[in-house]
DNA sequence: GATTATTTTTAGACTAGCCTAAAAAATAAG
DNA sequence: CTTATTTTTTAGGCTAGTCTAAAAATAATC
């Protein structure tokens, strides 16, 4: 049985890992969790003798399957907890992270398949992040894109579903780049195009075979 | 803002200051928390710091209001939890009770208030306890009676509402004291009187004038 | 490639909560 | 009312997790 606390510090290496390329370092953990370097050092060692990440001394940390399975699980329950405060218990989906980060915690397999079939196995969280299945799948195929937003929703973009050279070069044009921010103004019914602005600036138009190719997670 | 292990030592207080009737003693809470007198001794100085407890050296302890407005809605929480595993994700009422002492630390109060509408307003949670309401008011005119048991279901007796000699006479003769299990065989439709056995004993036959006023805790 | 800057680790100290063992107080028994 | 028993408190130590400050290693710069 973990603590809470090393639970959280899977989370934070697993979340780094994402944006890292290889070992994940004590800085990026320490600044994730908001302490310092040297608790996350010692934090490590003491995961890395319970075979849950990789170690060697300044190398940074590697989840092993073992860890990154927990880390997924813990994911797995907060965003499913997120779907459960919005949906049932009508939260703003931007004040749910808070309290998910606690529920997330409460370890009970039947728990959260229970929770999850109550909530009809949703494939999001009310923030657009997919929720990995119960074998900590995540299914990339449920992304949200640009398309899925309704007019005055705002999405950062986090990917791309298309990755042929003429849409890249579309995207760079517009200068939709990963990170940006978009807002949509409106949809046209007819063929689904809508118009939006990138990082506030003027209002451009984009198709709907574009905006389906767009990866964004919904933002404020 | 409290520590989990604060707030157990004042629902621990709280329920055993209903059994005993002056300050709870440091053995008292001790046994509650399966932890050891001394550091019983160190938590409740700490809690008599914070204003939580009355605490005087060998005399026991007992809850200022403010500690026990937290330790009710501490209880609140953990009832409430309790009926939503049971009503809304399928759990047997004896499976509930280490889910819910863990979801009761979570302190929020849009998120009991929500939880509470959510089950529609709920007066007792799966084992028959009263929920307190927002106020922390527990209304004992809430309280199952033997009556409210269905066949075969079984109880623990735990008060009476009606304090008349002849009642508590009767009671005494049928051997039906605080803590003795009631099972109940049948019910008649016709009078609603019931057939039971006390402490497994022989079947007696119970009018509904009597097991109308016996409160009672459901049990396995 | 030497030097400076940054990152990471170590060392030592702190708090919360727990324990054991011994001392002190309260209660019970003779 | 003195002695024995039980209860409670104190004293000191342990672990988990945190911190600061200093040392060691790595990375960046000239």
């Amino acid at each position: 049985m973990l603590t809470i606390t090393e639970e959280n510090y899977l989370k934070a290496i697993f979340k780094s890992s994402l944006k890292e390329t290889d070992g994940v370092s004590t800085n990026s953990i320490a600044k994730e969790l908001e302490t310092k370097a040297s608790s996350v050092t010692d934090m490590i060692k003491k995961l890395s003798d319970k075979k849950l990440v990789n170690y060697k001394k300044y190398q940074g940390a590697t989840l092993t399957k073992q860890g990154k399975d927990i880390a997924v699980s813990i994911i797995r329950n907060h965003r499913l907890w997120e779907v459960f405060l919005v949906e049932k218990l009508n939260f703003k989906w931007d004040e749910v992270h808070d309290l998910a980060e606690e529920l997330e915690h409460i370890n009970s397999e039947k728990l959260t398949e229970q929770l999850d079939a109550f909530l009809e196995f949703p494939k999001h969280d009310p923030h657009g992040d997919p929720i990995p299945d119960k074998n900590g799948n995540i299914n990339r195929h449920n992304d949200i894109t640009l398309a899925d937003l309704q007019a005055n929703e705002i999405g950062t973009v986090v990917g791309v579903k298309e990755q042929s050279k003429s849409y890249l070069n579309y995207l760079e044009n517009i200068q939709l780049e990963l990170g940006a921010k978009i807002t949509v103004h409106n949809i046209v019914d007819f063929d689904r195009s809508m118009s939006a602005s990138i990082n506030n600036g003027n209002s451009i138009n984009i198709s709907h075979q574009a905006s389906k190719n767009l990866i964004i997670k919904k933002s404020k």
